[in-house]
RNA sequence: CGGGGCGUAGCGCAGCCCGGUAGCGCGCCUGCUUUGGGAGCAGGAUGUCGCAGGUUCAAAUCCUGCCGCCCCGACCA
């Protein structure tokens, strides 16, 4: 297309509210801009780039023999109720009333819909298995969008959803998502890694999230140096420490003033410890009830480990009120000796012998506590939140945390909502059984913005081929030159026979501004057509990622660029 | 929801403390010159100073309320 045709939208300054490099750019190479909070409207570069990735998407999906779907963005509250979200579900899903008052939500998600489309249309064995997707936009009302269309309160979404006879074929299935995923992220060229992940509220039995590696990231993930484990940080299992049964002598338990002492950190400056020798004791309110749950004083206490072994709806720290029921001190004091709760410590704690912890009377502490003596456990759980250098739970190698942005989750649901929507179909033997789920989501947006900070530079984009929206861009030095317009005319005339998708930069702007705006928009091959190489039969074709400059005579370089681009696809 | 900040031309900002004709850079329009990494000269257009009240002879500026946006946290997947 000639670029004087465009609705391309460049900017030179960096917009101040963006502080993602991807989200800059975005806006500055002109591929989107905001409506209101977390609400973008795709310009067309933007907008090439976004049907790239689907394609890709699409091309996968059908691969693995999904088939394709598009299921409404406006729901009933009826099918929420079924499944029990539209209690559970919470702000983030936007409700609202039609003209006959009838409540509705905007989709968030898409798995009360297909489950209903499903149960209602598959009735026997012979009907399965099935995996249908859609690429959608969902919208999900976030408290702080951030990061442009990285969090975005509406964005597109790739959704889709097995069903299956039992768990051996739902494996596959999910197999089958989990290798379809290895070869999208593979195609767009991303570094990228699958994570065993928690599957959260859209329950479930068990997850992987692919995870782009990138500083910016806003999850955090571990990894194994020395085997393949990785995981969410959230999900990651701590391992039992071993504990040698040494029969340790502690002195009698003591309390000790502790004048206004409540930190960790003061404890530490006021006994002169260190905050390994410390027992941490926080009260939660789960569903309503206290909960002391026990880490040592250097670890942080992983919330959904302790949901998920509770197996509880709500859960939070305790407030003042609860802590001084159970404790009978004021919060900063609590400890498990003599606490009206039920008492969960972390495994850690099975190491330690002689520790301080909270008197349950204010301004005091106890020392010289021992485990099982002078107070009992009740449970001993993994609670912990993994550590940088901790032991790997697969291998006992040592454990790295980086960051990432989470761009596809596959999740196995087994019979969450089809028990609940009652989505059955008869077997073999004439027996009604409930069909086994699966989900599997990218965010479209997400995973665009995620490849822009794998892949620029100062001067802007670096679009791997497989995304770049044009191939190929032709600046005319100066096209006040007939020679130059001609030949740059002619070319471009070549590369669209080919079918080579190209933008032609006919503007009346300096080469400056042209050479500019072609790195910052990052289209792969830059050819330059200009009065030194014109004058000798040539032409220069620039590599946006690598800077190489290659001269070709000017009848090549249509056959040039064609080779160049068939061998990357 | 708590804490902090911002809202003035299309964009980025100054002016506000100390009330008195609304300014700068970029961009935009016209003309001429220029043309291998964001040109030069000359001329020009553009504002409900976020909204609504109040104080005052007079409000971008002071006061009150509201709205929007951004950052940190909490929350959420």
């Amino acid at each position: 297309m000639r670029y004087s045709q465009m609705f391309l939208p460049t900017t030179r300054e960096v917009p101040s509210d963006a502080e993602l490099v991807s989200h800059q750019l975005m806006i500055r190479a002109g591929m989107i801009r905001k409506l209101t909070s977390g609400v973008y409207s795709y310009l067309p570069l933007g907008y090439r780039v976004i049907r790239k990735f689907e394609q890709i998407v699409r091309e996968e999906m059908t691969h693995a023999g999904a088939e394709e779907v598009f299921l409404p963005i406006v729901q009933p509250s009826e099918l929420w109720q079924e499944s029990g979200r539209w209690l559970y579900y919470g702000k983030e899903l936007l409700r609202f009333r039609d003209r006959h008052d009838r409540e509705c939500c905007l989709g968030p998600t898409h798995e009360e819909v297909i489950t209903d489309l499903v149960r209602n249309e598959i009735k026997t064995y012979r009907q399965l298995p099935k995996i249908l997707f859609q690429i959608q936009t969902k919208f999900r009302d976030e408290i702080r969008p951030r990061f442009g269309v990285m969090r975005a309160r509406e964005f597109g979404m790739k959704d889709a959803y097995s069903f299956d006879e039992d768990e051996q074929h739902s494996e596959i299935s999910y197999k089958k998502m989990y290798d379809a995923y290895m070869r999208i992220f593979s195609r767009c060229g991303m570094r990228f890694r699958p994570v065993e992940a928690d599957s959260g509220s859209i329950g479930g039995s068990y997850s992987h999230e692919f995870m782009v590696m990138a500083d910016s990231g806003e999850d955090a993930v571990c990894y194994c140096s020395s085997c393949d484990y990785a995981a969410n940080l959230e999900k990651a299992e701590v391992a039992r420490p071993q504990v040698n049964e040494a029969a340790d002598t502690v002195e009698p338990m003591e309390e000790v003033y502790t004048p206004s002492v409540k930190s960790i950190e003061d404890l530490c400056r006021f006994l002169q410890i260190k905050p390994s020798e410390i027992v941490k004791t926080l009260v939660f309110s789960a569903d309503g009830r206290p909960v002391a749950v026990l880490v040592r004083g250097d670890h942080e206490i992983n919330e959904i480990k302790l949901k998920n072994y509770l197996h509880c709806n709500f859960l939070e720290l305790a407030d003042e009120e609860m802590i001084r029921a159970a404790s009978g001190a004021s919060k900063g004091f609590a400890g498990a000796v003599g606490i009206k709760a039920r008492i969960i410590a972390d495994y850690s704690l099975l190491g330690m012998n002689d520790v301080v912890m909270g008197a349950n009377r204010d301004d005091f502490h106890l020392r010289h506590v021992k485990i099982g003596r002078d107070f009992r456990v009740d449970e001993f759980a993994d609670l912990r939140m993994i550590r940088q250098d901790d032991p790997c739970p697969k291998c006992g190698g040592k454990i790295t945390i980086a960051r990432g942005i989470e761009v596809g989750h596959v999740f196995k649901l087994g019979t969450k909502y089809s028990k609940a929507m009652k989505a059955v179909f008869l077997d073999r033997d004439g027996k009604e059984k409930t069909m086994i789920m699966g989900c599997y989501g990218i965010g479209i947006g997400r995973t665009v913005a995620a490849v822009i900070e794998q892949n620029h530079d100062e001067n802007g984009i670096i679009w791997p081929l497989v995304l770049a929206p044009y191939h190929v861009i032709i600046v005319p030095v100066n096209l006040k030159e007939k020679n130059i317009a001609s030949a740059a005319d002619k070319l471009y005339g070549q590369l669209l026979e080919r079918g080579i998708e190209t933008i032609y930069d006919d503007r009346d702007e300096r080469v400056g501004v042209k050479f500019n705006d072609a790195d910052l928009i990052g289209i792969p091959y830059r050819v330059t057509i200009g009065p030194k190489r014109l004058a000798e039969g040539t032409l220069e074709i620039k590599d946006r990622r690598s800077g190489e400059v290659t001269v070709v005579p000017i009848e090549r370089a249509a056959g040039f660029l064609q080779t160049v681009i068939d061998s990357q696809k």
